[in-house]
DNA sequence: ATAATAAAAGACCTTTATTTCTTTAATGTT
DNA sequence: AACATTAAAGAAATAAAGGTCTTTTATTAT
């Protein structure tokens, strides 16, 4: 039970201290994509298959929430999957070359790197909204790494315990 | 009408086109009340005043959302307001020093600023999520930003047509 | 005092995002 | 063939954010 300090937005329904929320540029669907992703790259290959129950365990997301996420990532080719006994899910030729930005571009678009960040309708570089630059020069910082950045090296900084799923 | 490429999430409601819809780091809350604070700013000092019509009208922002917002930023001491004929809202002696991060403790909070971009309850800087590093970078540079830049200086910057507030 | 004006306040409604539940289909095992 | 297992699919529920409406209160002008 921490307290934190929240604003107007989110005063309304969390009045005293919150266990969790989250405030992101990404959805959460995003998050659990990419985790969901590597996890099952790292252990999904050669024949061996993660089960939608195990990933849900470990990764400590909803089962039937993440089950929606993982059918997308399939209809979209990230990865692949059986059914039935021993069915799950697994690794497929194209997983570890995937970029981060075709998760990103699956679960929430990429309207976040073209829009306005003050919702201001007729903002552009030419007409700049009060923080067109500087929000640019951000986003851009984070739209170059996930163009960059793959499952493949995911999953080899998971490896090497530089980075952590869980 | 605009054809774009959503997301999942999105998909599901616009399922062929979008008018207009955020994606940012920021509530459409605290672009409204930087933008306004602004305008007053600029606009209702010395006496002058600023009605709430005058304000949702000028900055196309709806009545009474617009209501709320500036009802917390006099509540919270950035601007000041009188009620009755001829009343409206005005800059005062702090206004202008006002910090874009002060706007967004009122509106958003700065959870923004602590939390883990992917979501991870127990991700930190000695055990980092996937992006934790990447994000801290890009999201610290605005959060310097924010740190920084003053209700002056945007009020300047508009009033040289660098910025625009429409 | 009375009427007019405009902000404050809060209840309420809508849309979007997240999560859960239930059913169906596919696959492998016996 | 019957059964168990597991993903797929979609409907439905819940939560959060965005937005609207109505009433109240304060102020000013007449």
């Amino acid at each position: 039970m921490t307290s934190v300090t929240l604003g107007a937005n989110l005063r309304h329904h969390y009045l005293f201290w919150v266990d969790y929320y989250l405030c992101s540029m990404f959805s959460k669907t995003f998050g659990h994509a990419i985790r969901a992703t590597t996890f099952t790259a790292m252990h999904g290959i050669n024949g061996a298959k993660v089960s939608l129950s195990d990933l849900s365990k470990q990764l400590e997301i909803p089962h039937h929430f993440l089950g929606k996420i993982m059918q997308d990532l399939v209809r979209n080719g990230i990865l692949d999957s059986t059914k039935g006994p021993h069915g799950g899910f697994f690794a497929n030729s194209s997983t570890m070359n995937t970029k981060l930005i075709d998760i990103l571009k699956i679960t929430d678009g990429v309207l976040l790197f073209e829009q306005c960040a003050l919702g201001m309708k007729h903002c552009n570089a030419k007409r700049p909204c009060l923080l067109h630059h500087d929000f640019a020069l951000c986003r851009d910082g984070m739209l170059k790494i996930l163009a960059v950045k793959t499952i493949q090296e995911l999953s080899n900084q998971t490896e090497d315990s530089q980075i952590f799923l869980i």
